[in-house]
RNA sequence: GGGCGCAUAGCUCAGCUGGUUAGAGUGCUGCCCUCACAUGGCAGAGGUCGAAGGUUCAAGUCCUUCUGCGCCCACCA
């Protein structure tokens, strides 16, 4: 089977092999599920990744993940569907793109939208299935038939008749709020897209002068400083903050309305200064008072707190920036300053009147576009609105009464957190790559129903179903001939796309096909088959994800499954760990810190990749590159225990001819230890501890299957039963691998005897332990072979005997152990390289010899003639008795300890005791064999 | 300000519901190119399981507090 040159025998090299098998892969109906009755389903889809996306490492360990479980659940019978596809990332493709088009010296705007959107979906044309290139390369499973994009006909479908649907239950709605604005993107972004991080910034006191007093109505001509406070002032306040820029846009100050200091200046004017405006001084429970001065500015455009002070106080909003955060002609002289620009200019101009009293270093958290990370601008502007609230009941119960569990649990609770607390969704972007809004404007409408109040809910209002529309507002699923109301034909559709995560919370539903639209391309048929298919495999079994998704994607999977399948989406989430480098840092490329999996996969193989993430995925993983050397050479491992066999087994043997009666204690040991491998690999992988499992198959395969077992069956290769044996350890083994390393053992698999060419190990049955080879007995008496071998081992290190080097040794086993001590000499005179080995009757020490103390009632003497350092044997002996003696001790501790003895279970008990007659007898003999030395 | 996680061998980490002498990989030392594998074999050194209390017959494992890291959420400007 190599298929090397002579000169590489023995090392495997994955490179052409997994390219073949992959290619092979993707070319088969292999992993192609469908509606079949006679098996359970089980479903997985992925977490889409988006078109622009190149596979990094947390892609990687995400997606092995997913193909372990659905690799072992088809094995195991299961009609097992991974559901493939991409996102269309609209804020992250459309900078994509924009940039490319730069390159041209081009941009969006010289281009149309057209015209830019063509050239997006050439784009995706191009370069849309690089990631799905690499995913197979990767070994990935998935069902490709079933590729989908969130942008796909049918899948757009799904999104407009959700937004329309939930548009008419009231849910969701369109209105001015303060959003989070990204002024270098150009779009409003969700509460989850804007995350804050820690910034050292600057909170600095401002001194705003009083125009007038309440009650006093005079004028303060005179600045005179109170004596208390540093800042307090007959004749201003002093506001602390940490956005000057923002005060041009100042309409009112506000205290606490219990604050002593300020409760006589609550109603009075001020002047702001800069540009003269006069503000009034408020009451709200909202300031904190022992926070800065206790004065707040405030900016009800461009602060999410102030925007709620300025509408329960009816102030005005004045928005001082344009959408690129350059401020625009409400900042009078500072009109056309970028805002960090404008907060400089602010003060000095402020400095050199006096007003600027102090400046404190003041860390704060700064919201940031999750795409561009530039500082976000919380920005009044009129967008659209999920009401979330309603949508998160059921969400909320399903998690609560356990019909979806999150694992690891702990993930449990930050799930409920967020939704219990949860807010309004912010749909709308100002983009031009994604979903359009299905909402149309009729203009004359709106220029009528001017000034008459707006019908619509706030957010936070209980849901409802929404009688009437906004006059000149039409949602509807299809484009409109005419306005309803007024039927002029001059509609408009709003130019905005919906947020990425609109269509993605539909994902494992729609990409089914729903809501099977009458008109879609696959015709009456075709709809019918994606009926069934859905039915069948929805809910989907396990979702596997990152913790950071939880807010954006699972937890709105969740609700958009209650809602609109009236049914969870899955029942279990599995969080796995984030991909780190050294020094703990997130992989990402703008940090320039990620090791590129693909890299991994042409020096390593992916085999090994997978392996060495899954050997992790304990935790959060530390990746270097030396990692993955683990999982090459546990490939290569298997590759020349594999080799050996074929190269020493005849082509009958297939592994089905084991004769059950003939089994010697390996062969029975190595039988059970698989048994105990295939039960302890299923049931951590089906519980997803997946490190677990291929660690228990790499101590498995590598410890006991290659350094014991390998080495006890050479001298026997030739019996047709060894070879039956070694092959159904092999096969077995390479079957529990296969959902973790496909590759390697799908190549193996194809060169045992008797292999049939058509049939992949994908489709192959799932081991399952065989009663008859379960024995507790072989474990005990191979204990024995390991110590004795071990202990030769030992002796002939510290006697510096050369490795080959043959032995003469006496055994004595006391009668109860005889006959099964026996059984095993063979094995232990070929391991241990032994000559000479008489069994004693009696338990003499001989002359000349070294004691080896194996077992209670086993002992080994290896002869030595004259060789033997008396001296050291005295002093090993030595410290082996004050070895023993001391657990003595602590065994005779624990014995006479009244409370262990009554309380402890009996078994525990009872195994101490045993434990402290065996350390007695061996004290005992070791004493004896110390004595006879003498 | 809340919430969560981590701290175990030089390094990276396992250790499920408390019960032998705490494991793996890697690194280090020594001996071996023994006819599957030097991407290998054998042997060795190396741990007061972050600290202090507590519960228990019994604690790396459960509880409390503390220390040091890390992450997430939050409208103290």
């Amino acid at each position: 089977m190599s298929s090397q040159g002579p000169e590489l025998d023995g090392q495997y090299n994955p490179g052409q092999t997994e390219q073949r098998w992959a290619d092979l892969w993707s070319q088969t109906p292999l992993f192609h599920a469908s509606v079949n009755k006679d098996k359970e389903p089980f479903t997985v889809v992925i977490p889409p990744p988006n078109v622009t996306g190149i596979l990094h490492m947390g892609h990687a360990l995400n997606d092995t993940l997913q193909d372990i479980l659905v690799r072992m659940k088809r094995m195991q019978g299961c009609e097992a569907l991974w559901m493939p596809g991409t996102d269309h990332a609209g804020i992250a493709t459309q900078n994509v793109v924009e940039r490319q088009i730069a390159k041209e010296g081009l941009t969006r705007d010289q281009l149309g939208r057209e015209k830019f959107i063509e050239r997006v979906w050439q784009w995706k044309k191009d370069y849309g299935s690089t990631i799905i290139r690499q995913l197979k390369r990767l070994g990935a499973s998935c069902d490709w038939q079933r590729e989908r994009f969130t942008m796909d006909e049918g899948y757009s479908r799904a999104v407009t008749d959700v937004f329309v649907s939930l548009y008419e239950k009231g849910l969701i709605y369109q209105g001015d709020y303060i959003i989070n604005w990204c002024p270098r993107c150009q779009t409003a972004l969700s509460d989850e897209e804007a995350p804050h991080h820690d910034l050292e910034g600057k909170l600095y006191y401002i001194k705003y002068p009083l125009k007038q007093i309440p009650g006093k109505g005079r004028r303060i001509s005179k600045t005179k400083k109170t004596k208390k406070d540093g800042f307090l002032f007959e004749d201003a306040v002093v506001v602390a903050t940490t956005r000057p820029e923002t005060m041009l846009g100042d309409t009112a100050v506000a205290v606490n309305p219990k604050d002593s200091r300020y409760k006589h200046l609550v109603g009075s004017t001020l002047v702001l200064p800069l540009i003269d405006r006069e503000i009034r001084i408020i009451a709200d429970p909202l300031v904190d008072s022992a926070f800065g001065t206790g004065c707040v500015k405030v900016t009800p455009a461009h602060d999410p707190n102030d925007y709620r002070m300025g509408q329960s106080h009816g102030l005005e909003f004045i928005n001082i920036m344009r959408p690129d955060a350059v401020l625009n002609d409400h900042a009078g002289e500072y009109a056309g300053m970028d805002r960090f620009e404008a907060r400089e200019a602010i003060l000095e101009d402020l400095r050199e009147r006096k007003l600027l009293l102090k400046v404190d270093a003041h860390a704060h958290a700064v919201g940031h576009c999750y795409r561009c990370h530039t500082i976000i601008e919380p920005y009044l502007s009129k967008q659209w609105f999920v009401s979330m609230k309603p949508l998160a009941k059921p969400a909320l119960e399903a998690v609560k009464k356990g019909r979806i569990k999150f694992t690891p649990r702990r993930w449990t609770k930050v799930y409920l957190n967020w939704m219990e607390g949860i807010k309004d969704w912010c749909i709308s972007r100002q983009i031009w790559w994604g979903h359009r809004l299905p909402v149309y404007y009729c203009r004359h409408c709106q220029e009528q129903a001017n000034g008459l109040p707006e019908d619509r809910p706030s957010p936070g209002r209980k849901q409802k179903i929404r009688e009437k529309a906004p006059h000149g507002v039409i949602v509807s699923r299809t484009r409109p001939q005419r306005c309803p109301e007024c039927g002029a034909t001059d509609l408009k559709q709003d130019p905005d796309v919906l947020d990425t995560w609109f269509s993605s919370w539909l994902w494992p539903f729609a990409t089914f096909g729903w809501p099977f639209s009458q008109e879609s391309a696959a015709g009456q048929e075709g709809v019918d088959e994606q009926k069934r298919d859905l039915a069948y495999f929805y809910p989907t079994n396990v979702l596997v994800t990152a913790p950071e998704i939880i807010f954006f994607w699972v937890a709105r999977m969740i609700m958009a499954g209650c809602e609109f399948m009236k049914e969870i989406p899955f029942r279990d989430v599995v969080i796995h760990g984030t991909v780190r480098d050294e020094q703990g840092r997130k992989m990402s490329k703008s940090l320039g810190n990620s090791i590129d999996p693909l890299e991994v996969i042409e020096t390593y193989g992916a085999d090994a990749l997978r392996f060495s993430l899954v050997s992790a995925s304990a935790s959060d993983i530390f990746l270097s590159k030396e990692k993955f050397e683990q999982g090459r050479n546990f490939a290569n491992k298997i590759w020349n225990a594999a080799r050996f066999i074929l190269m020493n087994v005849s082509s009958e043997a297939g592994g089905e001819g084991i004769d059950a009666r003939r089994l010697n204690v390996a062969d029975a040991w190595i039988l059970a230890e698989l048994n105990g491998t295939v039960r302890k690999v299923t049931r951590a992988t089906g519980a997803f501890r997946f490190h677990e499992a291929i660690q228990e198959l790499y101590a498995f395969f590598w410890h006991s299957f290659c350094d014991w077992y390998l080495e006890i069956a050479k001298p026997s290769i030739a019996e047709k039963n060894t070879q039956e044996i070694l092959v159904y350890v092999l096969k077995n083994s390479l079957l529990l691998l296969h959902p973790f390393m496909p590759f390697i053992t799908e190549e193996i698999s194809s060169k045992l005897p008797g292999a049939d060419p058509g049939r992949s190990m994908a489709v192959s049955v799932w081991p399952k332990p065989v009663k008859a080879y379960d024995d507790k007995q072989a474990a005990g008496q191979m204990r024995a072979v390991f110590q004795s071998v071990f202990l030769l081992r030992e002796r002939r290190h510290e006697l510096k005997l050369s490795a080959s080097a043959k032995l003469n040794v006496k055994v004595w086993a006391g009668e109860k152990k005889r006959r099964s001590f026996e059984q095993v000499l063979p094995v232990i005179r070929h391991l241990g390289q032994i000559e000479n080995l008489q069994i004693m009757e009696e338990d003499i020490v001989p002359a000349n010899s070294l004691s080896l103390f194996v077992e209670k009632d086993i002992h080994l003497y290896l002869l030595l003639e004259g060789l033997v350092d008396i001296a050291g044997e005295i002093r090993r002996l030595d410290q082996e008795i004050l070895e023993v003696r001391k657990q003595i001790k602590g065994k005779e501790a624990l014995l006479s300890n009244k409370g262990f003895v009554a309380k402890a279970p009996a078994p525990v008990v009872e195994g101490e005791r045993k434990k402290l007659k065996e350390l007695k007898i061996s004290s005992e003999r070791l004493t004896e064999i110390r004595r006879a030395l003498q």
